[in-house]
DNA sequence: TTGTAAGCGTTATCAG
DNA sequence: CTGATAACGCTTACAA
């Protein structure tokens, strides 16, 4: 194990104070562009690396942010990730990530390590089950900054980013109607998460402004939304009398098994059910027919955080006034909702939805 | 932003000296259990927390491990890392993760910055197109521990992890001669990355055993195992003459894509062509046919992972003896390749091939 | 533009 | 079993 090479050892050799090499490294501007030069090229001649311990004792900052997820595994959050890593790599931060895997007592955990590990600021995507969120109380008494992001808490404090869910599902559930289809069934998630009310409200909403009626039991609202979940909901649904003609399903992969049991049942998706996911996940592309779906702008939102949550350690904005960010999403139409009687007046209709929409 | 508490206020408040309560905190056997106690109440009424930093600086370890993979959205990467975090989290450590992208210029970016957090030891995945592996020498210089997992460098320093590749994909082509295939193809990825060209290898040996050919223009090897590769592939099998009439893929998501254009172009999956993919990825379930696959034990990988650095950080074990550690894969049979009029020979078969196998 | 000196909060060392 | 003291490597008033 070599010695390591600290400030002191280049100021030695260069015959300069341990503080100008420090103010130097870190670009302070009231250094001799000489001296500053000379000080680069000895510590990279040196092989000196900067002590982030001794900096962050110092100087009582991190430059790391905590990220608590509910888990990698999927298009959406991993893009997420990937944007907030774009931005904090570039800003010099750190990211360290862990995943809750969807149980609010492993988040709380989590929350605890990053609190002792003194991270700058915290991003973090609720737990499906997650009631109260006081575990993230110790950072807001600490005056740390979190910001919540797509799955964010009720009466919250912290800024939540969230794209406009149910714009969404709204579009998407119009969507189906312009396919024809007037017995449109929602299968939703734990209606306690943000998302899924906002979604189902969208769903509403969509039927309520088209003239058609809403009824409560061609909602089935699950509290995972898996692939047994899926299965469940198709079995549900052939049951249904009359039954449905459309399904606006909060989330691909149960859209995917649905569709799956659907078929196997003698359905055909679309002529006989429509179907709309969400999330736009790689499934999409593969399943029979391929799915339409809602694209989340996940790597998007991933930059957002970061750059907000960046803004509030650096006291540039202020977590009491900017409340909420909202994020635009797009619905991509693939098979399983696109019926051919359809598709000409779908297009023109498009055009005066717009209109209707915004 | 309220005042941090340290372990001098609790030494004043309990009239010791820090050093015992430092001692006392980390549970150190030469300490009076009463004192201790006393300590550790003190410590928690007064919302006393570790300062890592200051910790890290003074021990020279910092309790944290990086690790650095292609990308995490994948069913096998994120079970990796949920077992990795499992069994750091339960030793104490915090784990730094970072994507490549599959990028190897942002793999050495990645592990410049791992460097420079100072990791104690480091996990690694290696991008598609990591050529050498110079990027980790600084570690090495260091005796900083790295252990490559599942994408390992052919000639590397320090550990490997894997799963026997061959022997899995010997596996899954005698399954498919089983199943009464006589010409099978091959989809691989790049034959530089170590997993694919164990995989080629375990189909070449199990047709040589089984008395089938062994035919280079059956092995069609990408760069890159997505859905346009399975199109590509499908495409490139369709023209084959005479087609083969089983194919084992190394990658799930390009197997699927790959039954998908088989089946629009007519074919059926598997009384025309039986299919085997590899990853036992969340899309086997919900293609048409289910997909038969290989089962990467990935939570146990990243556990064995961790516990492997761990070691190798705390000096028990040393990387110039251990090499590689090779883990047990499964082949999971679903549909894609159970072809009925087979399954009773199969059943019987498999208890001879064990004994060929082992 | 540069330097001096005093910590940041912990742990290692040595001495009881 | 406990304690005094000196680092760990850096930043930041303050001073020149």
């Amino acid at each position: 194990m070599s010695k390591e090479i600290t400030i002191y050892d280049i100021a030695k050799e260069l015959d300069v104070s341990p503080t100008t090499v420090s103010r130097a490294l870190n670009d302070h501007p009231a250094v001799n562009k000489n001296t500053k030069q000379r000080i680069f090229d000895a510590a990279s001649s040196m092989g000196y690396r900067s002590n982030l311990f001794a900096s962050n004792l110092r100087s009582k900052r991190t430059n790391t942010i905590g990220v608590i997820v509910p888990m990698l595994n999927s298009h959406f959050q991993s893009s997420v990730i990937a944007g907030m890593e774009k931005v904090a790599n570039q800003e010099g931060y750190n990211l360290i990530i862990s995943q809750s895997l969807g149980a609010a007592e492993k988040e709380i955990a989590n929350a605890k390590t990053m609190f002792n590990s003194r991270v700058d600021g915290l991003l973090v995507s609720l737990a499906h089950n997650t009631g109260d969120t006081s575990h993230f109380d110790p950072f807001f008494q600490k005056g740390v900054p979190v910001i919540f992001y797509d799955r964010i808490a009720e009466h919250q404090q912290g800024i939540g980013i969230v794209i406009d869910n149910m714009q969404a599902a709204y579009k998407a559930t119009t969507h189906l109607i312009e396919q024809g289809c007037t017995r449109i069934a929602h299968i939703s998630g734990s209606p306690k998460i943000n998302v899924y009310a906002e979604r189902l409200k969208g769903y509403k909403y969509a039927l309520i402004d088209h003239n058609l009626p809403f009824d409560e039991s061609y909602v089935l609202a699950g509290s995972k939304l898996n692939e047994e979940a899926g299965i469940e909901a198709a079995r549900q649904i052939l049951r249904m009398d009359p039954m449905p003609d459309g399904i606006f399903v909060s989330n691909d992969t149960c859209a995917a098994s649905c569709i799956k049991a659907l078929k196997q049942a003698g359905k055909s998706v679309p002529e006989d059910i429509a179907v709309v996911g969400f999330n736009n996940d790689s499934i999409c592309g593969i399943v029979e027919p391929s799915l339409s779906t809602v694209d989340y702008p996940g790597y998007e939102m991933g930059e957002v955080a970061v750059r907000s949550l960046l803004n509030l350690i650096n006291g540039v904005s202020d977590a009491h006034i900017t409340n909420t960010i909202t994020l635009r999403s797009e619905l991509i139409v693939r098979e399983s909702s696109t019926r051919k009687a359809f598709a000409a007046r779908s297009a023109a209709d498009a055009e005066t939805q717009k209109k209707v929409l915004y």
